[in-house]
DNA sequence: TGAATAGTGTCTGTGAGACAATATTAT
DNA sequence: ATAATATTGTCTCACAGACACTATTCA
């Protein structure tokens, strides 16, 4: 504290200022990639079933060897967090240009044994299908096979996920508890996973919270789907990230303004062809 | 990279871990502080006039000596990012149990011009009648005297701040700019800033939009006033926040759920006088 | 009594939920 | 023809916006 006392300017602090004055941690960038991937339908006719999929890393090295993960890794001197976790999606995943939003900043002491480690997540967004190339070995998608939300006699809510990703089963469970009264806050408390590393259950649940809050009052579901779509594909993000059922009439509504019809369709499905839309943006 | 190759254990792996393999920055937390501050009027009839405040605070240290900025420090190594904000509001401004949640984390490169530091902004709420005692002599808070916002020609929007703390004002002008045509997340550039340090007025541009947006789908607003409160307080609050004047009717359909009538009443107001309700949370 | 706020009643239009009905394709 | 989805029409009900009206106090 003493030190700046002396100093004429700016420039003269500057130029004494000792910075290890203080203790210096670590900070990380970790990023929940949210997409939405298709499964083949037996019978011709019918839609490709859609899930709710993350894309989670297995650890090769300690700590958490051998646990999934969020890609993500050391924020570096010369860029910020969102430069960081772009950087690492780019060089991890291949991926670029895609949508990111900043989630939370997580700040535990011991949520790292290393050290002290505080990380900010990030959320992405991206259309599946123009990305199937190029996984790194260790990454993997799972998609949201089950999930549950249950409220307790106490007032918390008891949250359950399963992911799956065509290989291997994560169970996630988690009281999540009002922080206060007045607002839409939680705490969560895991009470389940095997298999995630660090807190990043925490982070993948208070994610899907944001994205489905989020898909409510803004445009982001359109990241989640290509240049062209049809309305009932779009429709089935909406009710993948909300996890319910949507009426036709009335979804087609809430979208009409936000999409434009084009000359395209999209035939030989098995049934009345449709008509491929783009975003209005 | 390659130190952790060769450990049998994640314990072995622990024990030898070199915690400087990674540069190290310093992580601050900052805390953005709201309040409804009231005017006596002249007119004994006439309700108080009242002013969305922020609490802020005067540098006496390089750098930045003698602007003003956000109540925060360098959070510890035995700490989270919003245990130092509150160890830091109950130390320099005695609060203590009041309302806060994180708003954003910082971690542009240049944002402090000693070193690298990283800060996590929080948004605190309080009620403003229970603390005019203790504020620190460096410590300030300024009235919103003016607020707007315009949208320009190129599709981004131009706000401009006016506070005030009954001696001085500080003036921003900031151009908003979506970062992306799905979301509502903007880049906030800062066009005018004369008494503001670090990044500071940027977080207080983004942390009102929060509360505006928060407090329609929350309760957060209770808050703000006491334990006991007039509707017509309540609505003022509601009105300062949001920047508009709500209609009677539609306001108390809104807020009846939340609210319980007391057998209290306030009176002596040259007017009729107008039942207490407490938040029924 | 008058100025000011407190509090309520009610009309209207918008929009979501619900359900029904029609349209169109591949097999 | 049939199964499946695409697309539209329309009824109802809830609710927000708007305005009017009544109630009550203190100087």
């Amino acid at each position: 504290m003493s030190q700046e006392e002396n100093y004429k300017s700016e420039k003269e602090f500057l130029e004494n200022y000792n910075s290890n004055a203080f203790e210096k941690l670590s900070l990380t960038s970790d990023t929940l990639i949210f997409s939405v991937s298709e499964e083949k339908q037996e019978n011709y006719r019918k839609l490709n079933e859609k899930y709710f999929s993350i894309l989670l890393v297995k650890r090769t090295t300690y700590p958490f060897k051998d646990k999934w993960c969020l890609p993500g890794g050391f924020v570096k001197m010369d860029e910020t967090g969102e430069e960081a976790a772009k950087r690492i999606l780019a060089s991890e995943a291949n991926l670029h240009d895609i949508y990111m939003e900043q989630l939370y900043t997580y700040s535990d002491v011991d949520r790292d044994p290393r050290m002290r480690i505080v990380s900010t997540a990030y959320i992405a967004l991206i259309d599946k299908n123009k990305i199937q190339d190029k996984l790194n070995d260790n990454a993997s998608w799972f998609n949201v096979v089950d999930y549950n939300e249950e409220i307790s006699n106490d007032g918390s809510i008891l949250v359950s996920y399963k992911l799956n990703n065509g290989n291997e089963d994560i169970f996630i469970k988690c009281k999540k508890t009002r922080i206060n009264k007045t607002s839409e806050n939680y705490n969560y408390e895991i009470l389940e996973n095997e298999k995630l590393a660090f807190d990043h259950a925490k982070v993948i649940i208070q994610g899907r919270e944001r994205l489905q809050n989020k898909i409510e009052y803004t445009d982001i579901a359109f990241n989640l789907v290509g240049e062209y779509f049809t309305l009932g594909e779009l429709q089935q993000v909406y009710e993948i990230v909300l996890g319910k059922k949507l009426l036709d009439p009335a979804f087609r509504r809430i979208i009409a303004d936000k999409v434009v019809k084009t000359n395209k369709e999209k035939k030989g499905e098995g049934h009345r062809p449709s008509a491929l839309f783009k975003y209005n943006g």
